[in-house]
DNA sequence: TTCAAATAAGTGCATATACACTTGAAATCA
DNA sequence: TGATTTCAAGTGTATATGCACTTATTTGAA
C-alpha cells in the first residue's frame, strides 16, 4: 500500500531531486572549468574571497551556507596550491582568510569558463526557466537556512 | 573591472545555488529522518531498490543519475547494516542489488518521516513555487545528463 | 576457435559534506 | 581579579562524489 507513496519519492523528493540536479550541474561545471585548474566549488570559494577581501572562516561559511568545518577543509585545498592565505586575525581565535596573487589569478582564468557553463546551462533551459530556478533556489536557501 | 562578473557569481551561479539549497534540504532532510537511522540519501536508495526490485548496480546508477563508482561505494553502509542484499547476477560481471526485510522494514518505518519532512518545504515554499522548482530541477537533469 | 573489443564492477585517490567533540582565546560576571 | 561562559576554530569519524585505472567476464569477429 506505501507502494504509491514509494513512487512519489522517486518523482517527487525535494531533496533527491535537488541532489541529482547538483551532481549533474556540478559535473558540467568541473568539466568545462578543468583548463583553469579549479573546481566547480573552489572556484565559488575565490569569488566570494575576491569579494570578501578578507573574511573569518566562520562569516564565510555563512555567506557559502556552508557548514563551517566543511569550509575549513575546503580551503585545505586551495591553500596548498597558494591561491589562498590563511592568517590569524587580531582576535586570535579567528583565522582570516584571503586570496592570493596566485589566486586572484586563478579566478580571472577561470572566469570566462565559468561564463560558458552558465551559458549552456541557459541555452538548454531557457532563460525564462533558469530565472525561475535560479529565483527558487534562492528562496529555497532564504526561507529553510534557519529552521 | 571583472568586478561585476564576480559578483554575478555569487548570485547568479547555477552551480552554486544548486549546491547551496542541496545542503540546506538534505540537512533538512537527514534531520528529520534521523528517528528512522538512515540518512536522507540512503532513504532515496532503499526507495529506488523498493521499486526496482532487483537491479544492476551500473542500472541503478543510471536511474539515480549517479557515478557507478559512487553508488557502489553509497551501497556499502546499508549492506554492511542488512538493509540490502547484493548477490552475484547470472551474468557473472553483474552484481544484482535488492532490498531486505529489515530494508523494506526501514524504509516503511521513514517513509512518514520523509512526508513529513516534504511537508515541511512545500509549507515554507508555497506549493505552485515547491511544484515550480520541482519541475526546473527535473528539467534541468533531464537536459543536461547527456551533454 | 581463439583473440580482441566491449561491458560490469572494484580500487586508489582526491575533494565535499557535516556532526560530535576538543582546544584555546575573549568576554562577562560574581 | 578569578571563574565561568561564550565564541572561533580544528580534529575524528563517517558518508558522498567522481575520475583514472584495473580486473574479470562476455560478446563478437577474424
Amino acid at each position: 500500500m506505501q507502494d504509491q507513496s514509494i513512487k512519489t519519492v522517486a518523482t517527487d523528493c525535494t531533496c533527491l531531486n535537488l541532489r541529482k540536479a547538483s551532481r549533474v550541474v556540478t559535473q558540467l561545471f568541473d568539466q568545462v572549468l578543468q583548463p583553469s585548474g579549479v573546481l566547480a566549488n573552489q572556484f565559488a570559494l575565490l569569488a566570494a574571497l575576491s569579494l570578501a577581501e578578507s573574511v573569518s572562516i566562520t562569516r564565510l561559511a555563512q555567506e557559502l551556507v556552508m557548514d563551517r568545518t566543511t569550509l575549513t577543509r575546503n580551503l585545505k585545498p586551495l591553500e596548498r596550491d597558494g591561491l589562498i592565505c590563511i592568517e590569524p586575525g587580531q582576535d586570535q581565535r579567528v583565522r582570516v582568510v584571503s586570496l592570493t596573487e596566485k589566486g586572484q589569478a586563478a579566478l580571472v582564468k577561470a572566469l570566462p569558463l565559468w561564463k560558458q557553463a552558465q551559458t549552456k546551462v541557459t541555452e538548454e533551459l531557457g532563460q525564462d526557466r533558469w530565472q525561475a530556478l535560479l529565483s527558487n533556489l534562492s528562496d529555497t536557501v532564504s526561507l529553510l537556512r534557519e529552521i
